[in-house]
RNA sequence: GGGCCAAUAGAUCAGCUCGGAAGAUCGCCUGCUUUGCAAGCAGGAGGCCGCGGGUUCAAAUCCCGCUUGGUCCA
């Protein structure tokens, strides 16, 4: 950074002074004389209920303003992009404007909607979740508003710095009506995601209300390098910017509405106006990052105000939940909405994480509301500027409610949990921090709900949170199988997509690999979109495999002698890709099914189309019962036997996104400026590089085999089309035919022979039971006569035969208070069992050890009863009967 | 994607440290008692101890792998 990257046209023709803040020794400008930069630390906000805005704004008119001026003067305004990040594999969540461009404008590969542009963008961040409701001015949910301009080279420089500085000015000044003295720039560096530039904070009144970022550089291993595309990469509270023309104690009471005073009026909070403004006013000073930070916050708030930390905390405390709960339940809206479905993975947990914290701060506060009652007001408040919100509103409160009803059987699972914990704890004893931490990140369990559910004494160490992270610190490594063919080939062209009957084409080798052949074009198709590649034959040689790496089809021919230059004749198993060609178009049909019966919130996670079977995962909070399956099931048929036309269209990227929606990328990313869009009209588009049949009549039957919960928050259904369909029903009639045959009863008769089998079955292993029962006893009558009498004693040995349940006879010989019994177990083990009645003092486990000596072996168990085993068979007999002399001594 | 916890009767769980004949409570069935209900008394049925390997004379119990569920983190 240098202070030429700073020396802005507007900056200089405007009088603007460069001056350098003596608390942190940056640089900045202004039209004003000021002593410092303006942002804490270095100085306080100065806004509040005294707004440097002329009007007050709600939200909405916020919004509004900025994204008119901008159009106003010459941007595009696009519309937002979903708040799930689908179009790229490294977050998941939109965290920025920029983010909607990334990779595939800044890169070069799409132009952007407008050049330039101006936007809302709805984000969601969750580094700071900790401070949201407590420094009044965190939120999980924002949305940035900002201008771009994507600057390419060898063409004409629509704007960069200055006039980014002069258009932010002007909203500012001209649109906000602020004094334009009071806006400071600050100079700063910016770097993100390999890239860097330059940067100006802009701060108004101690609050900073944009940043302008000039991406500029790419960070590579050899040093800094310019960007082919200049990047206007600008951000703007709208959060922030609403507050200040409000002027309110928090950005909170600024931002949230109607919704904030019915949660207040709620949970009949009554409260000085002063508490919250001096606590903002002191939060905003303080980088709050960790719990002492926050602490620190209130101390110093409380010294102020010239009261207690409790008695701050009294007010503060209540408040805070209910900014919690506007938060949170105005995030999940927002996510839901763009279909997040809550789990305990990926995305899907931090709407979990939403859910049971919002939970957790109607709890707090006492109030008997359901949160889906929150949800629903948030939908309605945003329904005028996000209008699917409204159509997708059941949907959106239903999950809210099925993540509610999840986090009770938690806490009901955690309530047992811990009553069963204090049982076993000495009088006295309290709840350690190992246990603690084992409750919460094992169980779901934070320290305060365990509090809640003992009486016992729970000693929660400040730290808790800190050791919980080093827990997870252990080993994280992630591994990345790069393939290994080469992408600098040329392209290949895709003769499968002119006509996918087409059995037959001639094509050049032009690059050979090994066993990887290289055509100038191909029919054969490449895997790609869960669809497995096409089999047939190069030249009379077969083909194993066909893969694609970046446009250039690589066909794997074991043993082949192609050279370049070679022409060679490919043929195409047809059949094959008939059927791969019908599970792909039934994988369609199905999704839209789906989507259509469960709601917004079904989206493909992953899907696989082979020969004999294929499967589709989509985002579902619970499994399909059988009813669901049997609904799936006929509606795809139904649509099959309607006999749909198919189109396929090649469009570009922008206008496929504004037709269809991003819904499009059901299949995950898709580079490229021109788009292959894969309709089925009113059920399903798609964009999607698959090949497809013409008209869902040709997809033939459609079955689901079974449906799978495969993690939390995804269903895999399993299922045929086509012949696979026609066989998998062959096969089921043929099961069938075969059970009924083997029972010897007509099919329909065959579940009611089962059952009854089942039961015969059962009766008949009991009448054995009772029969061994019985025999056991005969066998230990026989034998009581044959005792020998030992002191009052009597011992009896036996070698039982091949048949008798030797656990049975040494029982019931035991059921005898006068009796020992030793008893060995015939078979290719030794297994001797030693019991006594309940009048004779002998120790069993002495008795088998006596035994044991002569066969070798070991064992053991208790006083009345003892087995072994081990040694040699032979031996059992002979150990036996000179056990009777050798008990002479024991008894 | 990674870590942790768990899986035993229809339900809720004990037993697992320290290997030795599978238990409790509720529910269910039968009988008795009661005008009826709630209940009481007596008896009974109900288990591949998640699956698969290993160690051992012997595994619900120890070890390994898998499956399923829960949970925390990114």
């Amino acid at each position: 950074m240098s202070q030429s990257d700073f020396d802005l046209e507007f900056f200089n023709d405007n009088g603007f002074k460069r001056s350098v803040c003596p608390k942190c020794e940056r640089a900045f400008w202004s039209l004003g004389e000021w002593e410092s930069c303006g942002e804490p630390p270095c100085d306080e906000y100065s806004f509040i209920d005294d707004s440097p805005m002329n009007t007050p704004m709600d939200l909405h008119q916020t919004r509004e303003a900025y994204l008119s001026f901008f159009e106003e003067n010459g941007h595009g305004r696009v519309s937002r992009y979903p708040i799930v990040a689908r179009w790229r594999n490294d977050v998941f969540f939109t965290q920025a404007s920029i983010y909607d461009f990334q990779p595939y404008v800044i890169d070069g590969t799409i132009e952007p909607p407008a050049n330039p542009l101006t936007i809302s963008q709805t984000c969601v961040r969750f580094n700071d979740i900790d401070n949201v409701g407590k420094t009044g001015r965190h939120f999980t949910f924002f949305e940035m508003l900002a201008h771009h301009v994507f600057n390419r080279k060898d063409r004409e420089e629509i704007y960069f710095k200055s006039k980014t500085a002069e258009l932010c000015h002007r909203f500012f000044t001209e649109r906000l009506g602020t004094d334009p003295r009071k806006l400071r720039y600050i100079e700063e560096w910016w770097e993100g995601g390999g890239n860097s530039g330059p940067c100006l904070e802009v701060i108004l009144d101690g609050v900073e209300v944009a940043t302008l970022v000039f991406m500029m550089y790419r960070e590579t291993s050899k040093g800094r390098e310019l960007m082919d595309t200049q990047v206007v990469d600008t951000g703007y509270g709208l959060e922030r910017i609403c507050w200040v023309s409000q002027g309110t104690s928090s950005a909170y009471e600024a931002v949230f509405g109607s919704v904030v005073e019915d949660l207040k009026d709620l949970a009949g909070i009554s409260y000085d106006p002063r508490v919250m403004k001096e606590y903002a006013k002191v939060a905003g000073m303080t980088n709050a990052k960790t719990a002492a930070d926050i602490r620190e916050i209130r101390e110093k708030t409380a010294a102020r105000l010239g009261m207690s930390y409790d008695e701050l905390m009294a007010t503060v405390g209540p408040l805070e939940d209910v900014y919690v709960i506007c938060d949170h339940s105005r995030a999940l809206a927002i996510m839901l909405n763009d279909a997040v479905v809550p789990s305990n993975v990926q995305e899907g947990y931090f709407a979990r994480l939403l859910v049971r914290r919002a939970l957790r701060s109607i709890r707090n506060l006492g109030l008997k509301i359901r949160l889906s009652e929150v949800v629903a007001k948030q939908v309605d408040e945003f329904s005028s500027v996000i209008p699917e919100l409204a159509s997708n509103r059941s949907d959106i409160l239903n999950l809210v409610e099925v993540e509610e009803d999840r986090y009770h059987e938690t806490l009901s699972r955690g309530r047992q949990l811990v009553s069963k914990l204090t049982k076993g704890l000495a009088p006295g004893e309290g709840i350690g921090a190992d246990k603690l931490i084992e409750l919460y990140d094992s169980h779901g369990l934070n320290p305060e709900i365990v509090a809640e559910f003992t009486d016992v004494p729970v000693d929660i160490p400040d730290d808790f949170y800190i050791q919980v992270t080093t827990r997870h610190e252990a080993a994280e490594q992630r591994e990345e199988t790069e393939s290994e063919l080469p992408r600098d080939l040329p392209e290949t062209y895709p003769l499968y997509y002119d006509d996918v009957k087409e059995p037959e084409f001639d094509a050049e080798v032009i690059a050979v690999l090994g066993d990887d052949i290289v055509l100038d074009r191909t029919a054969f198709y490449p895997e790609g979109g869960g669809q497995e590649w096409d089999l047939g034959t190069l030249s009379g040689k077969e083909v194993r495999q066909v893969v694609k790496a970046g446009r250039t089809v690589f066909h794997n021919v074991p043993g082949h002698s192609f050279k370049i230059g070679d022409v060679v004749r490919g043929r195409i198993d047809l059949e094959r890709r008939r059927q791969l060609m019908s599970h792909h178009t039934a994988a369609h049909v199905i999704n839209g099914v789906c989507q259509k019966m469960f709601g917004n919130h079904i989206w493909q996670a992953g899907a696989n189309k082979g020969i004999d079977s294929a499967r589709l995962d989509i985002t579902h909070y619970e499994n399909f019962s059988p009813e669901d399956i049997t609904i799936i099931e006929r509606e795809s048929n139904r649509l099959v036997m309607l006999d749909i036309p198919t189109t396929i269209e090649i469009v570009p990227r922008d206008e496929a996104e504004s037709k269809y929606g991003f819904r499009l990328y059901q299949g995950g990313t898709v580079p490229g400026k021109m788009i292959r869009v894969v309709s089925i009209p009113d059920v399903d588009s798609e964009a999607c590089g698959g090949l497809h049949v013409d008209r869902t009549g040709k997809i033939g039957p459609i079955r689901i085999v079974r449906s799978k919960r495969i993690q939390d928050g995804v269903v895999r259904i399993e299922y045929v089309s086509g012949m696979a369909a026609v066989k998998a029903m062959q096969d089921d009639r043929d099961t069938v035919a075969a059970v009924s045959e083997e029972l010897n009863v007509p099919r329909n008769q065959v579940r009611d022979a089962v059952a009854r089998t089942r039961t015969e079955l059962r009766s008949a292993q009991k009448a054995l039971d009772s029969l061994k029962c019985e025999l056991s006893q005969n066998a230990s009558g026989d034998l009581l006569s044959k005792a020998v009498d030992v002191d009052g004693v009597r011992v009896i040995c036996h070698m039982a035969a091949e048949g008798e349940d030797v656990d049975q006879i040494s029982k019931t010989l035991s059921e005898n208070p006068d009796v020992l019994a030793v008893v060995a177990a015939p078979g290719p083990k030794v297994r001797i069992l030693v019991s006594r009645g309940k009048n004779v003092d002998v120790d069993c486990r002495d008795v088998l050890k006596e035994i044991m000596k002569t066969v070798g072996g070991g064992g053991g168990g208790k006083p009345d009863f003892a087995q072994g085993g081990g040694g040699e068979l032979h031996k059992v007999p002979a150990a036996l009967e000179t056990f009777i002399d050798k008990s002479k001594n024991i008894c």
